[in-house]
RNA sequence: GGUCCUGUAGCUCAACUGGAUAGAGCAACUGCCUUCUAAGCAGUAGGUUUCAGGUUCGAGCCCUGACAGGAUCACCA
């Protein structure tokens, strides 16, 4: 029984809970589990910070909603410490805490040196996510992939799992060969430092070119009378472009010469625009190293019945049971396919780490391929097996619908994010709130801004959800947006840069005594207390749009304290600390919880 | 055609996993800078949650069936 009134809100949550089942065996003589007794916050319009539904229970209490809902407020009133206060509406119980439980709460997250940092679970995690190809620039897709793959990675850290960040990078394949043999028709021998292109940008422009002589050259074999299926296969530019992988695979010198500088102007390119984006990783697979792997997964999959060969000698994997059909995992002349190759990164990726659970983050259009694989491994019974997850996401839409780059509808990753911060500078300008800064702390800051208001409207939405991109109207400053949030820490800086100037002790220490509460601080104490709750949803959901949501909300409650209540013009000096106090735990706590979305906050905007 | 995902205010998104009168932001309108940063705060208006049934004390959420959008169903990756 909880003698001792805990300041920890999960505590005292506990405690709330324990007490009702205590009364449910007092009163109702009646069992019921922890699990299953539950509390909600109380809606805004009701008096109370916590809802107790009752209607589930009233077979158990044979009374109506109202008495059921009454008897168990009074019991919680006389039997839980925190507890000072109840209502009843129809069948929702509302409870009210006393405002030292809430004050002794705040205290406890105020002096926690772990804010944010749930204890280490011993267990590890991969989130394999970014996972370029290396023929062309990243684009808004990337975007989103990367924010959202690195944003999952410090929340499940923050989750207290040890996390491997890795990039599975596509730097091989026909693709690849088609930047080069245009390259090597229509490239002069130019490079990323004679020509001033970047890297990635430079191969995606051979790319294009491919493209452009391949399509030309389709429409002359058309006129020779081919079909448009035979004329695609078969234009000289598209076998040179299968010959030069066969050369490849063959280790043919010239041909991985240039891959080899191909590659490496791409890397350098990509290195600028990771650095942009703020993302690292821990590990790289590069699928010039992976591709041949998983044929021995294919033998043991023979052995153990889970795979069968067809009469060609094709190797096939029947999921039927599983709701899903037959996939090939070997074609008939013994070469790989897409899902050999996963199938033996995957192992790989265990045998390097021993993770118990391993995340791609991975676009919605491979959610079947995902699928296959996974129901793979567990056939074949890897004991990483159940800890395999497909973070599917949607695509960014623009206006205009997809993206295409055969239409030119691509948004470029490194036009975005500059575009962004653009954007940035000269709304501040406008605003005329740099005065003082140095040029380089203004540069600085355009890119805390501009970077913030792009990662937060990219991870403010449900992974799972398409969502839609509108580069002249999606990107604001205001609302429900990541500078509103930046904003909402720069005020809080300046409040304690000046109390710290008039010599203001906001220590715990100095707020012992203290009271009283005021409904704007005490709402603002519950937002605050559910933080961890909030990193632990985002990380069970893989989801940064719920913590996204919460820093929303978490600021916006701390706009209508800042509004409505004095700090330095509130004459009891207890009460002046604790709201400097507070406001430092406010900070405090965007601070971290937009670190675990990736977003930077300024002291100054 | 089969399978999967999505459908909520004019627009972009929420809704704590089945709970109270469905909430925010943008856009529109009205107030608030002689006081700690107005990138802010308060307020007005905006809804048959695509439609039709069903399950139950109670459904935006679960089930069935339509309708609409998207993805996927290659010996491509």
């Amino acid at each position: 029984m909880p003698s001792v009134a805990s300041s920890n809100i999960m505590d005292l949550e506990k405690q709330i809970i324990s007490t009702l089942q205590q009364a449910f065996k007092e009163l109702f003589d009646h069992e019921v589990g922890e699990s299953e007794l539950s509390l909600q916050p109380t809606r805004k319009e009701f008096e109370g910070s916590y809802t107790f539904v009752v209607f589930p229970y009233l077979k158990v209490t044979k009374l109506n909603p109202e008495a059921s809902a009454a008897k168990l407020g009074e019991f919680l009133k006389s039997n839980c410490k925190s507890v000072q206060e109840f209502n009843v509406v129809k069948g929702f119980l509302n409870i009210s805490l006393s405002e030292t439980s809430w004050l002794s709460v705040f205290k406890k997250l105020y002096t926690n040196p772990q804010l944010g940092q749930l204890p280490l679970n011993g267990k590890k995690v991969m989130v394999e996510y970014s996972s370029p190809n290396t023929n062309k620039p990243l684009h808004l897709g990337h975007l989103r992939n990367n924010f959202l793959g690195f944003s999952v990675s410090e929340i499940l850290k923050a989750n207290g799992y040890e996390v491997i960040k890795a990039n599975l990078v596509n730097d091989r394949g026909i693709h690849i060969c088609k930047s080069m043999v245009a390259y090597k028709h229509f490239g002069n021998g130019e490079t990323p430092e004679t020509s001033g292109i970047k890297g990635d940008h430079l191969a995606g422009k051979y790319y294009v070119i491919f493209d452009k002589e391949h399509k030309k050259q389709s429409r002359e074999l058309i006129e020779k009378g081919l079909s448009e299926e035979d004329a695609n296969k078969n234009t000289p530019i598209m076998l040179e472009a299968q010959e030069m992988l066969r050369s490849w695979e063959a280790g043919e010198k010239e041909v991985v010469d240039l891959w080899k500088s191909m590659n490496s102007w791409v890397y350098e390119g990509f290195n600028v625009t990771y650095k942009k984006m703020g993302v690292d990783f821990d590990k790289f697979y590069y699928e010039s190293d992976t591709y041949l792997l998983g044929k021995n997964i294919v033998d043991e999959g023979l052995k153990k019945g889970v795979f069968f060969k067809k009469e060609n000698g094709s190797i096939w994997v029947d999921l039927s049971d599983e709701g899903l059909d037959e996939k090939l995992v070997l074609r008939a002349d013994g070469t790989s396919v897409y899902i050999t190759q996963d199938m033996g990164t995957c192992e790989l990726k265990y045998e390097d780490f021993q993770f118990d659970k391993s995340v791609y983050v991975v676009g919605n259009e491979q959610d079947y391929h995902f699928d296959v694989l996974f129901k793979i491994m567990r056939k074949l019974g890897r004991p990483y097996g159940d800890g395999l997850y497909h973070l599917s996401y949607g695509m960014v839409d623009l206006p205009s619908g997809k993206m295409k780059s055969r239409e030119g509808t691509v948004v470029d990753a490194d036009d975005l994010m500059q575009e962004m911060i653009d954007t940035a500078a000269s709304h501040t300008k406008e605003l005329g709130k740099i005065d003082g800064f140095t040029p380089e702390q203004a540069e600085e800051l355009y890119e805390i801004l501009g970077m913030g208001a792009l990662k937060y409207f990219l991870l403010k939405v449900d992974p799972k959800k398409r969502m839609l991109f509108n580069p002249q109207e999606s990107i604001e400053f205001q609302g429900n947006t990541g500078p509103f949030i930046q904003y909402s820490h720069a005020r809080i800086a300046s409040i304690l840069r000046k109390a710290e100037q008039i010599d203001i002790n906001y220590s715990a220490d100095a707020l012992e005594g203290l009271s009283h509460l005021e409904d704007t601080e005490r709402e603002l104490i519950v937002i605050l207390n559910e933080f961890e709750k909030k990193i632990q949803l985002a990380g069970e959901d893989y989801s940064p749009s719920v913590l996204a949501q919460y820093m929303f909300d978490l600021a916006k409650e701390y706009n209508r304290f800042y509004a409505e209540l004095p700090i330095f013009n509130e004459r009891d000096e207890k009460v002046q600390s604790f709201r400097i106090a507070l406001s430092a735990l406010t900070a405090k706590t965007i601070r971290r919880g937009m670190q675990l979305l990736g977003i930077k906050v300024p002291d100054r905007m």
